[in-house]
DNA sequence: TAAAATTTTTAGATTTATCTAAATTTATAA
DNA sequence: TTATAAATTTAGATAAATCTAAAAATTTTA
């Protein structure tokens, strides 16, 4: 078994190498691990020699077929979790992150697929992230500003670009909020505003507002 | 915080001193933490300056109030995680234990709540002991054979004091398994057999095995 | 393309929890 | 009550993950 830090780090790298998408470099992970680059450089040797990462020196690394396979049931666990907070346990969108960060590491195989069955099989997360199912397979997530929405798919609200307080209580009126689910009905050409609905609610938010809304869309599952 | 060893140690201290009424050695505890005297010794002078137990050279350990209270935190979210594997994840009483001594670590005082909360708090884990509430009270377990009930209490099979496969063979035929609630209806002066209501359905079962099986004695709460 | 800046690695320590082997203390028993 | 046995502690090492400071490699830029 892999230790929590050793699960932390291929989880990292998993995610920096989503990002951009070449090798990562040692400083890109020091800084998601909070740690110093000395720290990552001892800390990729080991996992070079556990054949979790492919390494070499000053050239940054990449995850092996084995490394990612890893990373990936980290990731499953956390999403699965975090279902769990927020369907179950009644936890607010925000308020999951770093209690799904320690119950990531719980080691128990099967605690995952029963997990998975209590809630449903659920396909995303409640940021809308896909949950990779139990061989590593999920849709790809991709996240854009409102007004890059195409007409006709969904998505779920995941953070805002603007962090002024006249525009969050602007959204907060709106009911514009953080998991919240809407579809792009359609876009103003006059002014640039697109028309939405969220739930069965038609709204009409400016180009200004939709330019400052992040959205994770939902691919077809 | 406290690493996952402190609380294990502390744990261990917590089960002895209930087992025993003095001071707990070191040898008891380094066998209930697999490991040896020299470890213990090392981490009691540890657990001693962080004011978590009493410790004087040779003499053993008992725990300060501090201790005793972090102890039964940690013994509250083992039982608790137990019974939400047992009564949403439907595993088996017997294959919680492991699983339950890595969820027990999750340090998050409001998650504790909240899952006590959505199991409708329960007063026993399904073993039958007593789940701690969040003050830390909780009434004291007794486990006796089942012929030496009192009659009108109710209890928990929590085991068996003969191995042989007649004997638990026997057993399951009538359905006397762990984690299956009974109260002692009657005893047979003639031959010593107990009369008991196991759910609705009334057995007699005799001396020999009343003798042989483990009970979990319920309180009243 | 050579100097400067940045990134990465190495060297040598530190902390936590563990170990073995030896020394010390306490308990037991002849 | 002294010798022996058992339990406990100390001393000195080891492995994991981290650190700082200095050295080496790579990238940028003038």
């Amino acid at each position: 078994m892999h230790s929590f830090t050793e699960e932390n780090y291929l989880k990292i790298i998993y995610h920096l190498s989503q990002a951009d998408t070449g090798t990562v470099q040692t400083n890109a992970i020091a800084n998601g691990m909070n740690t110093k680059a000395a720290s990552v450089t001892d800390m990729l040797k080991k996992l070079a020699d556990k054949q979790l990462i492919d390494y070499i020196k000053y050239q940054g690394v990449t995850l092996t077929e084995k490394g990612k396979a890893t990373a990936i049931k980290v990731i499953r666990k956390h999403r699965l979790w975090e279902v769990f907070l927020v369907d179950k346990l009644k936890f607010r969108w925000d308020e999951v992150h770093d209690i799904a960060e320690e119950l990531e590491h719980i080691n128990s195989p099967i605690l995952v697929e029963r997990l998975d069955d209590f809630l449903g099989f659920p396909k995303r997360d409640p940021h809308g992230d896909p949950i990779p199912d139990r061989d590593g397979n999920f849709e790809p997530s991709v996240n854009i500003h409102l007004h890059e929405m195409p007409q006709g798919k969904t998505g779920i609200i995941i953070g805002v670009s603007d962090h002024s307080s006249p525009f969050l209580i602007h959204l907060q009126k709106l009911g514009l909020t953080i998991g919240v689910e809407i579809e792009i009905t359609g876009i103003t050409d006059y002014d640039g505003s697109v028309e939405l609905l969220m739930n069965t609610k038609q709204l009409n938010v400016s180009k200004k507002v939709a330019q400052h809304i992040l959205v994770n869309l939902q691919e077809t599952i």
